[in-house]
RNA sequence: GGGAGUUUAGCUCAGUUGGGAGAGCGCUUGCCUUACAAGCAAGAUGUCAUAGGUUCGAGUCCUAUAAUUCCCACCA
């Protein structure tokens, strides 16, 4: 009893697909030391996060390498996760609490811990159930947060682990301090920009008599000048050299020194120096002895230290002292100049590199194996060019700051004593001081969000602990993930991993793309050009966005989104489903075998082919070729050549060949289903259990692997032949206005020797394809109606004998545009094959497929040729 | 200031060791052919950014130029 599904594919399936899955377990892995594993770390989503179209992308592709190595055979775990987010799930608590009328200080640490745990609980989900819709198949059983418990004892672990080995050092340093946030940042979260800027051109009182002009961008710092320093070589200074000038307004008298360090060239040649706000004056003052003086506080306003100024903001600050030069005669110009600003990747705050006290990871002995293990090949980067900029980042590579002047993440694990100071690391403070002192004090500051992150790879599988997870499992085999987070993430992982575990925490790094809006911007909330992914898979299903985002992309381009590229990808998916209704309704049930025919080994050739071909890109991460190679057999060579062929043979229930037609056309379209289902994992499962008729699942069939023993050339070729023939027929007709419905008496095929066994053999396919009652083939040309219109291809002349008169004229005229054609090929290879140069140099093989190719198009161009001599007669 | 990418049909993009320029969308023409009109068939469309070079042969390799995007960087 041939079964029914309906007309077009509906999507809605997919959400009972997706819980069935779940309730089988299929997504969950065990150590199984028998097997050998496939492992990826899911980056962790941030709970502050929403799925939005990148999340879409990049698990998209890790799903679908996931899927592939599981019904490859792997022992295959995907672990995901949520990261606590330090910065930036603080700022949210912040913004909302200030909605409430609360402040952080108002409420105290606990208290906002508790909120931050309870919003955690509240919106931590949140992406991990949208995650679920568009069908990842990780092992939600292992999911971890970065603050678990777990988690959080590795990462003081790794913490007094690198105290212990003097890698971690506390330090009053130059930092960059983020005003907004009022919390130190790491260089990697500065961004640097070009903006238009003022360079302004003052000058100071020189002790004695006379004045030294120079020029700064930062006008408020003068308050906390503590020399001017001009270059050693610039005899324009020689004279004022160790003398000392008077900064106005707060009377301070600063030396002015030669450094290096100072442009000639630059605005006046002499620059004001201040230590405690500038990474280079901060140099200079180092060598020179310079005091340093802070005149900033936290929030970005002037401190005591700036005399009248204090309390103004830094731009107020600016502005008065502006004005104040100008008052006392000292300001000269002011010039537009483009300089680089740091701002907080986070808030876009211009930052303020200040003075404090902090806690740092010294790279040097960390970054050295990580660079190690990439130039010896240890950990292949794709595409390469990530690679360059990888190793570039750790060979200038600058100590870490590790601390944050936040409340939620891991607090630094540092204990001081209340008598005398001393500080000790360890996951408790001691019993007793040196000093005798039993009170201690834990460190304010939290870590850096991505040192726990750095842990993730091994903390998620139970480390410290010798857990079989991590036996099995680590390291992983490929980590996914986009270009931002290189420095933030990756490079952390990778020396995190070689020090604690010895081994590289992944043996691929595939970096992607982004998704950019259907003009070629970057999805933003300012521009609000961001799509929903989640309004996406409700309108057109999962598989239809998994299918567009990665179809036909180079591995690592931007891809855009556009609707109607979605659209296509729905017309594929309603495709599929359709050869699968077409399969249905010819099916009986039981199938018997049958001895394949030449159609039929055409197909199952390619398909081994595909087969290899989808296998190898997936294998190299080339995904979006992988995708195309697959949507294009299973529509142009399954579904327009091979599912048309073999209608003939499925609609007579007497033809001997039927079995076979049936078999392989399910065979195929299991394959295909298998070759597709990484890709779009519900529909395929759908179509799997409908034809399977049981509780069987796709995820776990076994991958097509290709088969020399499935290869047949020959075949290949004959269908090729066909398809030639067919191709020519349409066309013909369509010139002549042949209806396609209006079926011609028959077609006469005149062929060689070789090729007229084919032709015999697939006749009823060949006439149906033609759109006639019946197919003749002949050696000879007898019978050859006046009215017939001929289509020449290599091998054979095709006759279509037509009940209306041919237009003798046109069809001359039609005949004599394939010569040209002819002609044209004909001289392409005769052309190459006098050429002496291609004849002494060019492989072997080239020059006999030439003469192969020139020989074949002499013998058409000779049977079109005739032809036009027959309409001639 | 340094580095990397991109430039191919009207649009969006493929093009794996150099050996006859491709797809999707759009467009034109003909079809509701008993899987699918979310479909079928047949078409049209390209100084492969520019200028040189290597080679028998270059979209593909080399050099320069232009446009564009991105990353890195402490010139006040």
């Amino acid at each position: 009893m041939a079964k029914q599904i309906e007309k077009t594919y509906n999507p809605l399936i997919e959400e009972a697909i997706y819980k069935r899955w779940l309730e089988k377990g299929y997504f969950h892995a065990e150590p199984d030391e028998r097997r050998q594993p496939y492992t990826i770390m899911m980056p962790p989503a941030n709970i502050t996060g929403r799925l939005h179209v990148g999340h879409a992308l990049t698990f998209t592709i890790q799903d679908i390498l996931i899927r592939f190595n599981r019904m490859r055979g792997y022992n295959t775990l995907w672990m995901p996760g949520t990261d606590h987010a330090s910065i930036s799930t603080e700022v949210k608590i912040v913004d909302a609490m200030a909605e409430e009328g609360l402040s952080k200080r108002a409420i105290g640490r606990e208290a906002f811990l508790e909120r931050a745990w309870k919003w955690r609980d509240e919106y931590g989900g949140i992406i991990v159930q949208q995650l679920k819709l568009l069908g990842v198949s990780c092992d939600w059983d292992r999911e971890r947060f970065t603050m678990d418990e777990g988690l959080s004892r590795a990462v003081y672990e790794f913490f007094i682990h690198l105290y212990n080995k003097g890698w971690i050092y506390r330090a009053e340093k130059l930092i960059n301090w983020c005003p907004k946030c009022k919390t130190t940042i790491s260089d990697a979260e500065v961004e640097h920009e070009d903006m238009e800027g003022s360079l302004y051109y003052f000058k100071y009182p020189i002790e004695g008599g006379g004045f030294i002009e120079f020029a700064t961008t930062r006008p408020e710092t003068i308050l906390g000048d503590t020399a001017v320093a001009v270059n050693p070589d610039d005899e324009r200074f020689m004279g004022v050299l160790g003398k000392t000038v008077i900064i106005p307004f707060i009377d301070r008298r600063i030396p002015i020194v030669a450094d290096d360090y100072v442009d000639k060239a630059f605005g006046t040649g002499a620059v004001k120096i201040t230590p405690a706000h500038d990474p280079n004056d901060y140099e200079v003052g180092l060598r020179h002895n310079l005091p340093i003086i802070n005149v900033m506080n936290d929030d970005g306003t002037m401190n005591s230290a700036a005399g009248p100024y204090a309390g103004q903001t830094r731009e107020e600050c600016r502005g008065n002292i502006i004005a104040d030069f100008k008052r006392q005669g000292l300001y000269i110009k002011t010039e537009t100049i483009s300089h680089a600003v740091g701002t907080h990747e986070r808030c876009g705050e211009v930052i303020e590199p200040l003075i404090k006290m902090q806690w740092f990871v010294r790279m040097a002995d960390l970054a050295k194996p990580a660079l190690d293990v990439y130039n010896s090949g240890g950990l292949k980067i794709v595409p390469p060019r990530a690679g360059k900029i990888y190793a570039h980042w750790l060979e200038n590579i600058r100590d870490w700051c590790i601390s944050r002047q936040l409340w939620w993440g891991h607090r630094i694990p540092a204990y001081y004593c209340e008598a005398c100071g001393k500080v000790f690391v360890g996951k408790e403070a001691p019993e007793t001081c040196a000093c005798g002192h039993k009170r201690f004090r834990q460190d304010e500051d939290v870590l850096d969000t991505w040192f726990s992150s750095a842990l993730w790879p091994f903390s998620t599988l139970g480390w410290p602990e010798k857990t079989r997870e991590l036996a099995h499992f680590y390291p992983s085999n490929v980590l996914v993930t986009g270009y931002d987070i290189l420095f933030f993430w990756v490079i952390r992982m990778t020396f995190a991993g070689l020090e604690m575990m010895g081994d590289v925490p992944f043996h691929d790094v595939m970096f992607h793309g982004i998704v950019r809006d259907e003009f070629g911007r970057k999805m933003s909330k300012s521009l609000n050009n961001g799509v929903d992914p989640i309004q996406v898979i409700q309108e057109f299903g999962a598989d239809a966005l998994r299918l567009m985002l990665v179809t036909g992309n180079a591995l690592d381009n931007d891809t855009r989104f556009f609707c109607g590229r979605l659209e296509t990808s729905r017309n594929f998916l309603n495709k599929l489903w359709n050869a699968t209704r077409f399969a249905l309704m010819n099916l009986d049930g039981d199938e018997p075998r049958g001895e394949p025919e030449v159609m039929d080994k055409w197909i199952i050739s390619r398909a081994n082919q595909v087969s290899k071909e989808v296998t190898e890109r997936v294998d190299s991460y080339d995904i979006g070729m992988a995708a195309q190679i697959a949507y294009d057999f299973v529509w142009d060579e399954y579904c327009d050549w091979y599912v048309e062929m073999v209608k003939p043979r499925l609609y007579n229930r007497e033809d001997p060949t039927r079995p076979a037609a049936m078999r392989t056309l399910l065979d195929t379209l299991i394959v295909c289903l298998k070759l597709l289902h990484p890709f779009v994992p519900f529909i395929t499962e759908e179509i799997f259990t409908i034809l399977q008729d049981k509780d069987e699942t796709l995820m776990y069939a076994a991958w097509p692997e290709y088969s020399e023993a499935r290869f047949y050339p020959e075949e290949e070729e004959a269908v090729d032949r066909l398809k030639a023939a067919v191709k020519g027929i349409r066309a013909a007709r369509l010139e002549m206005n042949v209806a396609p419905s209006k079926k011609i008496n028959a077609v006469l095929v005149s062929s060689d020797e070789g090729v007229r066994g084919f032709f015999t053999d697939i006749q009823k396919s060949f006439a149906i394809l033609a759109g006639a009652k019946e197919t003749y083939v002949r050696a000879d040309k007898t019978g050859i109606d006046d009215n017939a219109v001929s289509v020449v291809i290599n091998g054979a002349t095709v006759y279509l004998p037509l009940d209306e008169l041919v237009d003798k004229d046109k069809e001359t005229e039609r005949l004599k545009r394939e010569k040209k054609k002819l002609e044209a090929e004909v001289e392409r290879a005769e052309k190459k094959l006098v050429n002496e140069g291609f004849m002494k140099k060019a492989p072997r093989e080239l020059i006999a497929e030439e003469r192969g190719k020139l020989e074949k198009y002499k013998k058409m161009m000779a049977d079109v040729t005739e032809q036009i001599e027959r309409l001639a007669l």
